[in-house]
DNA sequence: ATATAAATTGACCACCCTGGTCGACTGGGT
DNA sequence: ACCCAGTCGACCAGGGTGGTCAATTTATAT
């Protein structure tokens, strides 16, 4: 693995990617060292030269992708801001930044979340839980319950806010499929966002305690 | 495939589960034939007696799972309800029970909704669009929009509250995600699942108008 | 009972792809 | 001249691919 470490960012990187993608795409088993090596453009010992096997090389991208989630993403958010729908519009914001600076990232890592086909050491076990809890406190620590209508359990209210955040940026990621994120002008869609983060507030907050 | 039709029911739905199963979790290239056969019980000969080809059998089974979902599923709501979260509730009870019933369904249709690896013959995608429209009709057809507060846009309501229902059927998916689904309990879910749909009531309709 | 037809099997085919290895080659440092 | 880390891709044995077909069992008709 130092071996990897020893080279210049930009190749780096374009393995990364490579590998990253084809997990992704593919799973741990189907996923083909060939499709890396010809996608990094490489030749197939390097792989092995810097990686030692394909299991490596896979554990090499968890620790890789987890690292990069906390730093780029848990830890850009201002966890000072108490209003629960705000925080989750900081959230938002910056995870969208941290995705469409590296998709395979994210992309590689919700299928590792979801998949059960391999086990991966105890330490990067570990770190993914931290990594989980991180991610909850992100979200709902220090958050201000006076703001809700005393009428709905706050706990549920959560829930079907961070739902409805999620529906939304599905919808949105599907029907931006194929197109190069990095070329779109998102202003429209965050415009039409925010329309809704204010449906949210009417909807879950006390009458009046709103701002502005 | 009128040899495929002939063979008495029991034996059909065991190769229809199978190669349902198989296209669902690997998708088209992927997916084995050689493991379908060994996961139904019969000869590999027999695939290709009853389905000429691969390309064949994955037609067929578009076709049957857009027939099965039209009419165990869709078939099944009663469009008069006009509330709209009542509606919902609905269109989830007959989703479950239908779900259940044949998972693999299920399984194999939403993949094939998301993979853009074939594309299957100009009268399965009509066949595909129409229910897409039905199923439109089915959620949206003949609703009470007055029952909604008059401060926010009825659309986007629609919207939230249908991110919100999937979100919490795809938590609860998870979450029971290694059961065998026809032996769970569900009735503590749906209590819960209706703890939410009272909250969307609360906060996106009327003051006053709630029924009881 | 016999002949014909239909259903069913799995060994087999030619081909492709797999993770991993290794001898050959490169270019820069001494 | 020698060394050596870096790089390549042909090559390996093993396994999986969709599809075929001669052989066998089973059902049907006479």
């Amino acid at each position: 693995m130092e071996k990897f470490k020893g080279l210049d960012e930009e190749k780096q990187q374009k393995i990364l990617d490579a590998s990253l993608k084809e997990f992704a795409e593919h799973g741990y088993e189907k996923a083909s060292t060939n499709r890396m090596v010809k996608e990094a453009g490489i030749g197939k010992g390097m792989l092995f030269y810097y990686f030692n096997s394909k299991k490596d090389l896979y554990e090499y991208l968890v620790e890789y992708s987890l690292d990069f989630t906390v730093e780029k993403y848990f830890n850009q958010v201002d966890t000072s801001e108490t209003d629960f729908i705000e925080r989750l519009k900081q959230t938002a914001q910056v995870k969208t930044k941290a995705q469409t600076e590296n998709r395979n990232v994210f992309n590689f890592l919700s299928t590792y979340m979801l998949s059960t086909e391999i086990k991966v050491p105890a330490r990067l076990q570990k770190k993914y839980e931290y990594m989980q809890e991180m991610g909850n406190r992100m979200i709902y620590e220090g958050i201000d319950l006076t703001l809700f209508r005393d009428d709905v359990n706050v706990e549920k209210a959560f829930k079907l806010i961070r739902w409805s955040i999620e529906g939304y940026q599905n919808e949105l990621l599907h029907s931006l499929q194929g197109q190069n994120m990095a070329q779109v002008d998102f202003a429209p869609y965050w415009e039409e966002f925010y329309a809704y983060m204010e449906i949210l507030k009417k909807s879950f907050y006390k009458e009046g305690e709103r701002e502005q």
